[in-house]
DNA sequence: GTATAATCCTCCCATATGGGACGAATTGTA
DNA sequence: TACAATTCGTCCCATATGGGAGGATTATAC
């Protein structure tokens, strides 16, 4: 059937609602719940402020998770990198080089290991971060808008026992 | 500082945890707890799982994708797929070309709507559905099997008024 | 009814991403 | 000390992904 027509009350309206949307009922049927929701909100949250950074910044997903992890703790090796994101290593090292090029970061050798390099924020790289984080802020404030502040707790506790015990694949 | 060695008893033991990372303490740093948390959730269960699959069956993901939205509701149009899963339209056309080809859906013309396209899964289709779905069952009841009853029930009730309330962007 | 705008899907192309191999460096073993 | 095995980061290359244009169809305005 063809998408109903927009009525003027339409345009004055906010974005529609997920819940509008002729897949909503797939939450209850598909055999994952848990999992595919919170797919989806990681989706939902995550993708369209990526792209938007992509094009507004030139910054592409790997850079901009060096820079959170490294905004954490300074001087990590792209290892450490590596084994809390999931990400492939040439993916990090493609990362860090980029992000060397635009002098965000910086990289030195490891005095205990020559193998390894250590990355370290330089202050344009920490104001890049300072800038772009709050977007992320507004967008999370956004999405647990509807919960109340018990319920917030309780998202609060229960993701912090998910992600404590988990164990590494690699 | 060097990795420390393996010591014989940790071959015996099992991977080690999330915890016990260098970037562990980033949950507690970064401004964006929930969201943070949600998004490495989800890299953890489904990155893995995409991978392999993508390896075994040379299913990509938007395929998959694909496959979970007809499998609850068949004869959609790849526009409603769109809207729910985000992603950009040629990915879904691409997705629905390649599935075609393999024989797990067939496409049909919307005699409603000559630009559209309805697709239906095949039983070739609908087997590989069932098929690789316990893949993701086993992995969601691993990451949640620290969590009690309750605390289940709770999550399972948060991530409901998450996702029904959220709008759409695009 | 005709013209204009909007929608749908596909194709082209630039870029992002991930697997595998390589050289350099370190660790383990005799 | 010598030598194999492992680890680290990078490069090469095939593929996945996303933006934008374009043809076809439908909706809207006059």
């Amino acid at each position: 059937m063809p998408r109903p027509p927009k009525t003027p009350a339409d345009m004055e309206e906010t974005a529609p609602l997920v819940r509008d949307l002729k897949l909503f009922g797939l939450f209850d049927t598909v055999p994952i719940r848990q999992a595919y929701r919170l797919a989806f909100l990681t989706n939902f949250y995550r993708a369209p402020l990526l792209r938007r950074i992509e094009q507004e910044h030139g910054l592409t997903r790997p850079e901009w998770t060096i820079l959170i992890c490294l905004s954490h703790q300074d001087g990590l090796n792209p290892r450490d990198i590596c084994d809390f994101t999931e990400q492939p290593r040439n993916n990090v090292s493609r990362g860090a080089a980029l992000l060397e090029a635009k002098g965000l970061i910086t990289r030195g050798p490891d005095p205990e290991d020559a193998r390894r390099a250590l990355l370290h924020l330089t202050e344009t790289g920490r104001a890049l971060y300072a800038r772009l984080m709050p977007l992320f802020q507004a967008r999370e404030a956004e999405m647990l808008a509807v919960l109340s502040p018990e319920e917030r707790a309780q998202l609060d506790h229960l993701l912090t026992r998910l992600t404590a015990e988990l164990p590494v694949w690699r």
